[in-house]
RNA sequence: GCACCCGUAGCUCAGCUGGAUAGAGCGCUUCCCUGCGGAGGAAGAGGCCAGACGUUCGAAUCGUCUCGGGUGCACCA
């Protein structure tokens, strides 16, 4: 057991021996202010049950606690609170030591049964990725890195939209601005728009542009929504022209995205695409129509949900093409035969999409699945001036926001350290550059709106990732000057040295994070682990401020640089559960 | 109209499984580099926790209502 646990355990243990009853560890608190204690317990429960004043209870509490043989040096009654004190050496050793000897699996839970099943990283082709896609990326990476630390079984999955409507707006777009007739494009016609299409315009941000486009000129004809049809149709029917055209721009989209789901160290154990259910998901719309769960209304197949107040889903539309909702039915249908010991489907959307999932939720439960999927929803990603949309073309891609953050992180290392060597600064600059559009995202609450603003993108300072980085970094540098004066960090036996308050508040906040991981991990909330980050980054900062760990004996040095390099660890791991990364210096 | 989410310092946000004077960061005003890295640190100003009622020994936190703001509600995902 973790030392933190550990101390409010034995605390509760030791109030419960007075007491003649169990008093549980989570009635133990920790007080704000820190000069009241480490650890306190409120008496006004007892006070009720009891008929006595809760100081008068606190006061007998703390006269009678017994507290030899254990880390607690001091108790005292504070009016209806008893607190207790630990003693900074014990509490140092106790946490380094726990560091020192888990290694990797300091924050590690014990594993809890079942498979959750978690989509994410699911943006649509032939569109380019923008901050709003960013936010589930990272709040998608950083949970299900927190909650397989806390133990939970947790198994990423992708799923790219690669044939969703856009795609055939936008190749009818593309097909009919090169100057051919989309009702008799073939094999040749291809050859001669590819033909056209410089390397440079095969790109993501060329075919969303072409999107917006497309959706303007549509609007303004509304006839031409047969020609979009037909499209759609031609590739839902496998047609080979526009197959091969599919095929060739999903390409360019798919090449862009691995690339960037690198950089955002997206991990899926499986990657599906729409395009794989297409036909299966025909077959399904035919069978809900057979089940009679869907039926058929105005020409289009829908399921009628508004017995339970959830409205109507459609299908398939009139024109015969399939809408995201039949190839969700055919995508959970698939996950259960590929996870089928899968105990829950978890897929990360935005806050739009919410009455979606219930509808989808209802759909399948009517279809007899036992695990329904669960939508993790977080709020939107929106512009100073207003909310983004592809459709409309308002939007701040992914690109714009990375090539600004990269080359003023590149900027700023280049400033501090001129010496270095080209892959040096490359590198640093970029882990720097993905703690500054990582941790802004990772620590807002999901449930609220994230209203992006490049200027705090490229600020470095104050509650920020390369903040964390930057304590990280300085731990770093004393263990290597330490290292250069010959001082070896050694094993074993801590000295008797630990005295300084700030010294102890760095170990008691090092002391936290499997607990701050635990329940992030159970509340599903990565967030938690950046707060403690930040906190953990402010007590760092204050260690290095107030005690000089390279002067004194040799014994307070070692004792001092293993709570550096104790720091230097929690802080990297917690970081790498959020998804950045941690550079040697910057 | 119905449903979901949000309303805490000028701004961006923590705190919300009820408890000791409501916390950070940014911005603003003053400071701190012959010391282990100033991407840092110290201090200050700044709050009827949207409002009302209720539950409780105790409410920013729980409940109900009101008022703001956002989002969704049939062929976009």
């Amino acid at each position: 057991m973790h030392a933190w646990e550990q101390w409010k355990k034995t605390f509760a243990e030791r109030l419960g021996d007075v007491l003649v009853r169990s008093i549980s560890p989570e009635e133990i608190l920790v007080p704000q202010n820190p000069e009241h204690g480490d650890f306190a317990f409120g008496c006004f429960k007892l006070a009720k049950e009891r008929g006595q004043s809760p100081a008068a209870i606190a006061q007998d509490l703390a006269a009678h606690l017994r507290l030899d043989h254990t880390d607690f040096a001091e108790v005292a009654a504070v009016g209806p609170y008893v607190n207790v004190r630990l003693e900074t050496r014990d509490a140092v050793h106790r946490v380094v030591r726990d560091i020192e000897t888990a290694e990797d699996a300091y924050v590690q839970g014990v594993s809890k049964p079942g498979k959750i099943v978690l989509e994410y990283a699911n943006p649509n082709t032939h569109k380019e990725l923008h901050v709003g896609h960013l936010r589930n990326i990272v709040l998608g990476v950083a949970l299900v890195r927190t909650m397989q630390a806390a133990g939970y079984p947790v198994v990423p999955i992708g799923f790219l939209n690669d044939v969703g409507s856009n795609v055939g707006k936008t190749l009818w777009y593309l097909v009919q601005s090169e100057g051919e007739d989309v009702r008799t494009f073939d094999e040749t016609a291809l050859e001669r728009v590819l033909h056209k299409i410089l390397p440079e315009r095969r790109t993501g941000n060329e075919l969303g542009r072409l999107y917006t486009e497309a959706t303007r000129a549509v609007e303004a004809d509304e006839t031409r929504k047969e020609d979009v049809s037909f499209v759609q149709q031609q590739l839902e029917a496998h047609t080979p022209a526009w197959e091969q055209l599919w095929r060739e721009t999903r390409r360019w989209c798919i090449d862009e995205m691995a690339q960037i789901f690198a950089d955002l160290g997206v991990t899926v154990e499986r990657q599906y695409f729409e395009s794989d259910l297409l036909d299966r998901s025909h077959e399904v719309v035919r069978d809900l129509l057979a089940k009679g769960i869907a039926k058929e209304s105005e020409g289009a197949v829908i399921v009628d949900l508004e017995e339970e107040k959830l409205g109507v889903v459609v299908l398939r539309k009139q024109d015969g093409t399939l809408l995201y909702s039949a190839k969700d039915l055919a995508l959970a249908e698939w996950k259960r035969a590929e996870y089928p010991d899968m105990t829950a489907s978890w897929v990360l959307v935005d806050m739009r999409q919410s009455l979606y999932f219930r509808q989808l939720g209802s759909i399948l439960k009517k279809l007899g699945i036992v695990s329904p999927v669960e939508a993790i929803v977080y709020e939107l990603v929106t512009l100073p001036e207003g909310a983004m949309s592809s459709r409309k073309g308002n939007i701040v891609t992914f690109q714009q926001l990375r090539d600004t953050v990269l080359a003023y992180a590149r900027e700023e290392v280049v400033k501090r350290h001129p010496e270095w060597h080209e892959g040096k600064v490359a590198h640093t600059a970029w882990a720097i550059a993905i703690a500054g559009m990582k941790f802004g995202m990772v620590k807002q609450d999901p449930d609220k709106v994230f209203t992006f603003d490049l200027a705090q993108q490229l600020a470095f300072d104050g509650a920020t990732g390369p903040y964390i980085q930057y304590a990280a970094t300085r731990m770093g540098s004393i263990l290597r000057k330490a290292e250069s004066q010959g001082v070896r960090v050694t094993d074993g036996e801590l000295s008797r040295a630990a005295t300084h308050p700030t010294e102890k508040a760095l170990a008691l906040q090092l002391a936290k994070l499997p607990s701050v991981v635990a329940q992030s991990g159970a509340e599903r909330k990565p967030a938690l682990v950046a707060h403690w980050a930040l906190e953990t980054a402010q007590a760092a900062n204050a260690f290095y401020r107030d005690v000089p760990v390279l002067e004194g004996e040799i014994g307070s040095q070692v004792a001092r640089l293993r709570l550096c390099r104790a720091t230097r660890r929690a802080l990297e791991k917690a970081l790498f559960l959020l998804g950045i990364p941690l550079p040697d210096e910057m």
